[in-house]
RNA sequence: CGGGGUGUGGCCUAGUCUGGUAAGGCGCAUCGUUCGGGACGAUGAGAUCAGCGGUUCGAAUCCGCUCACCCCGACCA
């Protein structure tokens, strides 16, 4: 809003030129999202809402299909609660917004705003479990939370977000290992088909794991610019919560134990990744499997009255098959305003297949194929739009991901001496290297290349390697993936 | 939270230094001419100049405080 961009004429910043002011602009002029008074909060608009719609639409019956249930639990989280594990308290302490005075009087006990649910959950979960037969038990809530981070970005990191959190409880350690692995691989899933993003995915080392956590994997998307987001994690909380929180269930022995727990969540960040991936000079891109619309309709309008009711006519036969057939398409008759004007919205907002009918087409019974994607521009005889609509549409998605997997290809590298290290993090590369897992090589790596361990990617995990670690020397087992953190 | 910058109709800005009662473009509304990659003319609507307080005969402009946003850093899923 404040900006000093002149949008008058919507001239969108080359993305290649300035990829913070190009974000911005995109988020406008898409009609994503708009600051609001609230500091830190965005207002998210229909646009944007849509492509969360989505998200939640796609991970909800992924999640159902695997027996999750949804629940909800309420905003507000008695302070003894949160600070009950430690680790989690020290963790949230910075960013937690805590309401002190309700009702017209001051609280005797404060509640904090959910930065996330463990507490208040795992405190009812003792209630509820009691049995072996309880188990597993696996919820699920869509919810928004609050972190009172220093310094917000739309999307990518806002005081309040949207999100899932998923909770389950198990018998045993290696039940939520499996589980914490499963939801991962759920959100490469959508990821990869849904977003068209290609992440990395693996382990994440003790300096950025989950406050609380035993382990965390995480899923890591590589952005144009070489940092790297955080796009979802899933965590394996060992039994450190149910320790804390009282939970315990007899086993079929008899014998009292107590659980081992996961949590796991992605949140409207996701969406943050997608534009910043996938968009380009003219805007955005969406991925035809989230966009709404994925199909634009335009009419170009003809020398007199009778070619115009003729070119309404078709684009409307047009618009109602492909509704017929599931498309998510909608028809643009607007005929006030200039074509040029009416592509370069569509553009930007990123619907991947625009669909224009003029004289043209209608004598020759065709109509004229253009792709967000590549502007590749085709004729398509009437008789083939609806085949030419999916194969055209499912190509968009393949190419999206294998340029999203390009990307990844090109920023990372791999390195052997820190020399190397520290020129490659100067080009802001992914960088692939051994590192012996000590804490101080990282901190020391950190301060002085800005890089930070991403994750111990998946396949890597039980490879068997050795070499020296980049920084120390010393003998190291993993290669590990460093980027600059988003 | 530290450093820097910004805030003027829905959007982008000029005006601020040097105080005199808000200007332009875009968009919007109506009409007409246009229309195959961001058209044009005419007419019109729309602003307590981020908020609060102060100085002054008079404040968008000077002073103080507050809030929000942007950039860089620290912190953080």
């Amino acid at each position: 809003m404040t900006q000093k961009n002149d949008f008058s004429k919507n001239r969108l910043t080359k993305k290649s030129d300035n990829l913070s002011k190009w974000y911005h602009e995109v988020v406008n002029l898409a009609d994503l999202a708009t600051t609001s008074e609230v500091k830190g909060s965005m207002i998210i608009k229909a646009n944007g809402y849509a492509l969360w719609e989505k998200v939640q639409q796609i991970l909800d019956v992924k999640f159902k299909e695997d027996g999750v249930k949804n629940y909800y639990f309420p905003l507000l989280i008695p302070y003894h609660l949160l600070k009950k594990e430690k680790e989690h308290l020290e963790g949230f302490s910075p960013e937690l917004a805590v309401v002190t005075y309700a009702g017209g009087e001051k609280l005797k006990e404060p509640y904090v705003l959910r930065p996330t649910s463990e507490t208040i959950m795992y405190r009812t979960f003792s209630d509820w479990i009691q049995s072996y037969r309880d188990l597993p038990l696996k919820i699920n809530q869509w919810c928004n939370v609050i972190r009172w981070e220093k310094r917000t970005y739309p999307f990518l990191r806002t005081t309040e977000f949207l999100w899932q959190e998923g909770h389950t409880v198990h018998q045993t350690e290696k039940e939520a290992v499996d589980m914490a692995l499963k939801a991962l691989k759920w959100y490469q899933w959508f990821y990869e088909e849904y977003f068209a993003l290609s992440p990395y995915l693996g382990l994440k080392s003790e300096q950025e794991k989950f406050a609380g956590a035993k382990t965390t994997y995480g899923i890591e998307l590589v952005i144009p610019n070489g940092k790297s987001l955080q796009a979802a994690t899933t965590h394996n909380l060992g039994d450190n919560f149910s320790k804390v929180f009282e939970i315990t269930f007899l086993n079929n022995q008899r014998k009292k134990c107590y659980p081992f727990q996961t949590s796991w969540g992605l949140s409207t960040r996701s969406i943050g990744g997608l534009i910043l991936i996938h968009g380009d000079d003219a805007g955005l891109i969406l991925p035809p499997q989230v966009a709404d619309p994925q199909v634009v309709i335009l009419t170009v309008k003809g020398k007199n009255k009778s070619q115009n009711n003729k070119i309404q006519a078709q684009a409307e036969k047009i618009y109602s098959s492909l509704k017929e057939n599931q498309f998510r398409v909608i028809l643009d008759d607007d005929s006030k305003l200039s074509l040029g004007y009416r592509i370069n919205e569509w553009e930007i907002k990123g619907v991947p297949l625009r669909i224009e009918i003029g004289e043209k087409e209608v004598q020759e019974n065709k109509v004229k194929f253009a792709r967000r994607d590549n502007f590749e521009k085709s004729f398509i005889p009437e008789h083939k739009i609806i085949e030419t609509t999916r194969e055209t549409l499912a190509a968009i998605q393949k190419n999206l991901l294998s340029q999203s997997k390009k990307i990844k290809k090109d920023l990372t590298v791999n390195v052997d001496n820190y020399e190397d290290f520290k020129k490659q993090a100067q080009a802001k590369k992914f960088i692939r290297a051994f590192w012996c897992g000590n804490k101080n090589c990282e901190e020391k790596i950190k301060e002085e290349t800005k890089l930070t361990t991403r994750v111990l990617e998946m396949d890597r995990l039980n490879k068997k390697e050795s070499g020296p670690c980049v920084y120390c020397g010393k003998k190291a087992q993993q290669k590990w993936l460093f980027a600059q953190s988003y």
